[in-house]
DNA sequence: TTCCGACAGTGGGGTCGCAAT
DNA sequence: ATTGCGACCCCACTATCGGAA
């Protein structure tokens, strides 16, 4: 396969060190953010929700590793066949592994095949994944932490047989925030920014920037539950909307908060607090454990999308809403 | 002096597997 | 046989502390 001083201007290759393999390596991962930009050393890559991988390539070996170290070749052993390939040099590569819900990217259902640990069950699901690749920081013995983004792609879409499962994460240039608007039209998780000149570093970065099409409205507080450890007030609130006369649970919301807002509000749920669920379709999960209210407060909150289970992923609290009366509380469809 | 990054802690939905009941 | 719980995935956010700016 092609060696690195074929791929890359002198000067550029004086950045990349020889080096042997260590130890496990930590993915370089995106800070969120509100602040959509366009910036000409910026590039923008489409953000796919799944599972986040580490690949391995030595020695004619293939390590398909999880963000915390846990290996993975006997959840996805067509990935692992379709990375052994006699012509690759040794590499460390960076990539989501994802499966589709027609044209989306869709982390419930990868769910269905992210726990599986035998290989014949693997290769059996009906779940169909690809291996997206959108980085590489080591190849043909040379450590490429120190090169620009922009190099380390050049190198990565040289190096590899771009065939299925196996995929290049393309980007576009500059045009941040059109690209933002572009991707929530088309229902995606949003999009990632990256610095064209920053190079890879295993940790939190802003170098690398989450543009997420989050969702917000507001929903009924019906109840809450007791605080644990260190943590003041309440836990978290139980929340839902309303359909017809019968309010509908949508999940738990528990961050957001301050140490301030969750003593102060503690003690004005605790002025309403009822002996009934308000929810018509509370599916108890923790034996009860709850207190309810009279659906009297309405807060707006963040979130990623409705479950399957027509729960909110990744909720948080933004802040209350005394505008709104509770009845006018219902879900808000997308047009 | 103020700000930022890293870390621990508390909270969420969902799935699976194992141990306790 | 059923249930509860921890371990994994995906997270958001607050509080704190020490060092950088």
């Amino acid at each position: 396969m092609n060696s690195l001083k074929d791929i890359l201007e002198p000067e550029e290759f004086e950045k990349a060190e020889k080096k042997d393999f260590s130890g496990f390596v930590k993915p370089m991962l995106a800070t969120l953010t509100d602040d959509y930009f366009d910036d000409p050393d910026w590039i923008y890559e489409r953000k796919l929700d799944g599972e986040r991988c580490i690949i391995v390539l030595n020695k004619g070996e293939c390590g398909i590793y999880s963000r915390n170290e846990k290996k993975l070749n006997n959840t996805y052993p067509e990935l692992e066949n379709a990375l052994k390939d006699d012509s690759y040099s040794d590499m460390i590569l960076d990539a989501e592994i994802v499966t589709f819900d027609g044209n989306v990217s869709s982390f419930s259902k990868l769910q269905n095949r992210l726990q599986i640990k035998n290989r014949d069950i693997a290769l059996d699901s009906e779940v169909k994944v690809y291996l997206y690749i959108f980085d590489i920081i080591y190849y043909d013995s040379f450590e490429l932490n120190q090169l620009s983004l922009k190099h380390r792609k050049k190198i990565l879409k040289k190096v590899m047989n771009w065939e299925d499962p196996i995929r290049f994460v393309s980007h576009r240039n500059e045009t941040g925030k059109s690209y933002h608007e572009e991707a929530c039209r088309k229902g995606w998780e949003g999009i990632i920014a990256k610095d064209g000149k920053s190079n890879y570093v295993h940790s939190r970065s802003k170098k690398w920037l989450k543009f997420k099409c989050s969702k917000g409205q507001e929903l009924v507080i019906g109840g809450f539950s007791e605080p644990e450890g260190e943590r003041v007030g309440f836990g978290a609130m139980l929340v839902g909307y309303y359909e017809g006369d019968s309010l509908v649970y949508a999940g738990k919301v528990g961050t957001g908060f301050n140490d301030e807002f969750l003593a102060k509000w503690r003690k004005k749920f605790d002025n309403i607090e009822s002996d009934t669920s308000p929810f018509e379709d509370f599916n108890d999960d923790n034996n009860g454990d709850y207190h309810w209210l009279k659906p009297k407060y309405v807060g707006e909150f963040g979130f990623t999308e409705w479950t399957d289970d027509n729960k909110l992923r990744h909720p948080r609290f933004l802040g209350m809403r005394d505008d709104k009366e509770p009845e006018e509380v219902v879900k808000e469809e997308p047009k």
